[in-house]
RNA sequence: GUGGCUAUGGUGCAAUGGUUAGCACAGAAGAUUGUGGAUCUUCUGACCCGGGUUCAAUUCCCGGUAGCCACCCCA
């Protein structure tokens, strides 16, 4: 029955959409089906993500980020110039269109692009610097959806924009690394320099000709990124590529002075405030704008095991504001994928309790009873107090079992006889017992009595670890 | 984009080249026309799509699609 209800009756009688041309309709009685990658979040994960968006919202604040919200839309040729018109994310995997007035958009698929572009747009350089934004949406990227990895994924991000110290690049990753000792996951920060890009360029001229002899071993991909990107063949998974690159040149070793002290800098400060790390001198990242630091958020224990332990990652990128046009403005950040927090605290079980949806439940027994309850509702609201029901089922024993699913603490009982008396019956779902008081008084008896329940079952640090 | 594995009610699992495709959970109704958590009864509900082989395909083969896993890439 329930799929009878949902036939399409309507969508076939209205196939046309403005400015988009006709829109072919699916006839027949196949389920309207998930665009691939794309994915509905449903109240049974709901829990967890809120827990993850709560304390990434009190981190932002502890640490004054302020909130930002950017467009889902934006000029496709913002991400083709900031993220690099050669990498993957904005060649083949951006969902780049034209829209119904021509102009060629993007959904974004990562936000820093984004925050810069605000940045310039209201001349944030004119605040006191530096300037510290957080965000929290969704992205788009056309990849092979697989374990952690959608199409539409979802993102937080911190962005500190206008300040070159190095002590800003270590605060981020201090917040990063507090954030996943909060949730109860266990990290490795792995962390590199990239220096300027002059001394990137001359780093892979270095690193080309070193791998100009070895030219044979290479696969199909090493080649084409030795070609395209060759910093990323560093971290190949190639065993033979690996064994070839324990003679490589290191980056590191071909910073600029400056960077060089930057990066020894971040790295004081970490082990100041006692946030491990690992030096990983293969570590380089997809998309053209960074500069300097560079880490990635690991999940700890199966390094290398899993394809998608990366739950995060962020570095410096002095020179992105002006490329789009603003004037020279250092800045750093990183993002986390909330898909893959979520995984990893399903992983290790992590459940916070669900959050109960209401501890009163409501039961009726006819149409005058039913009124008074509409208005009951209002009452309760006004107090903050939720209450469930089901209006639906008329038999007492009927609603009695859906208040016991709902693990509510108290059920009110209000019939005819309630109803003429001015009273209300309430029942103590644990022990059975139930009184009957006076209806004009049951918001504030209610109020007390779960105030009393309160301290006890309250769930609040409810992450187990 | 490449490769491997998989596809049965809402969920998790069976079985089968041939008659009503089975079980558990969930859902609905009932065993007291005003009392839940147990038990019982009844009911609802599925072979991903297309083609091929065959007298006959949910079952075998091919293609598509989707999911998982790895590569790629990244969060």
């Amino acid at each position: 029955m329930f799929k009878r209800n949902i036939q399409p009756k309507k969508i076939e009688e209205k196939p046309k959409v403005d400015g988009a041309g006709e829109v072919p309709v699916k006839k027949g009685k196949a389920p309207p089906e998930l665009l691939r990658g794309f994915r509905d979040i449903l109240s049974d994960e709901q829990a967890r993500w809120t827990l993850v968006r709560d304390r990434v919202r009190a981190l932002a604040e502890a640490y004054s980020f302020d909130r930002i919200e950017l467009p889902i839309l934006e000029r496709a040729d913002l991400f083709a110039r900031t993220l690099g018109k050669q990498t993957d994310v904005v060649e083949k995997e951006m969902y780049a269109f034209e829209d119904p007035s021509g102009d060629l958009v993007a959904m974004r698929p990562e936000a820093t692009a984004s925050v810069a572009r605000a940045f310039v747009n209201h001349g944030m350089f004119n605040l006191p610097q530096p300037v510290k934004l957080w965000y929290e949406g969704p992205m788009f990227r056309h990849d092979r959806p697989q374990a952690g990895r959608y199409r539409q994924f979802h993102q937080f991000g911190f962005e500190s924009l206008g300040v070159p110290d190095a002590i800003v690049d270590a605060q981020l990753i201090l917040i990063a690394s507090r954030l996943f000792r909060d949730f109860g996951i266990d990290i490795t920060i792995q962390i590199n320099s990239i220096g300027t890009p002059e001394s990137r360029a001359a780093y892979l001229t270095e690193l080309t000709s070193f791998f100009r002899p070895h030219r044979n071993k290479l696969s199909e991909d090493d080649k084409r990124r030795l070609q395209k990107n060759p910093l990323r063949i560093l971290d190949s998974k190639d065993p033979a590529i690996q064994e070839i690159l324990k003679d490589a040149p290191q980056i590191i070793d071909w910073l600029d002075e400056d960077s060089k002290q930057h990066f020894t800098k971040v790295l004081e400060y970490l082990d100041e405030v006692e946030v491990p790390y690992q030096l990983n001198p293969h570590l380089v990242r997809g998309l053209d704008y960074y500069t300097r630091t560079v880490f990635e958020i690991w999940e700890a224990g199966d390094e290398g095991e899993r394809a998608q332990n990366a739950l995060g990652g962020g570095g410096r990128y002095d020179g992105l504001v002006e490329l789009i046009g603003g004037r020279p403005t250092p800045a750093c950040g990183f993002a986390v994928g909330i898909e893959r927090v979520v995984k990893a605290l399903a992983d290790r079980n992590v459940s916070p309790e669900p959050r109960p949806h209401a501890r009163i439940f409501f039961a009726q027994l006819g149409d005058a009873s039913r009124r008074v309850g509409l208005r009951l509702f209002e009452e309760f609201r006004m107090v903050g107090i939720p209450v469930a029901e089901a209006f639906g089922k008329n038999a007492l024993k009927a609603q009695l079992e859906v208040a016991n699913k709902l693990g509510v603490d108290y059920t009110l009982l209000l019939g005819q006889k309630e109803v003429l008396d001015g009273t209300i019956i309430i029942r103590d779902m644990d022990s059975g017992a139930q009184e009957i008081v006076d209806a004009t008084k049951i918001v504030s008896i209610m109020q007390r009595k779960l105030s009393v329940a309160e301290g006890v079952n309250r769930p609040k640090q409810d992450v187990v670890q």
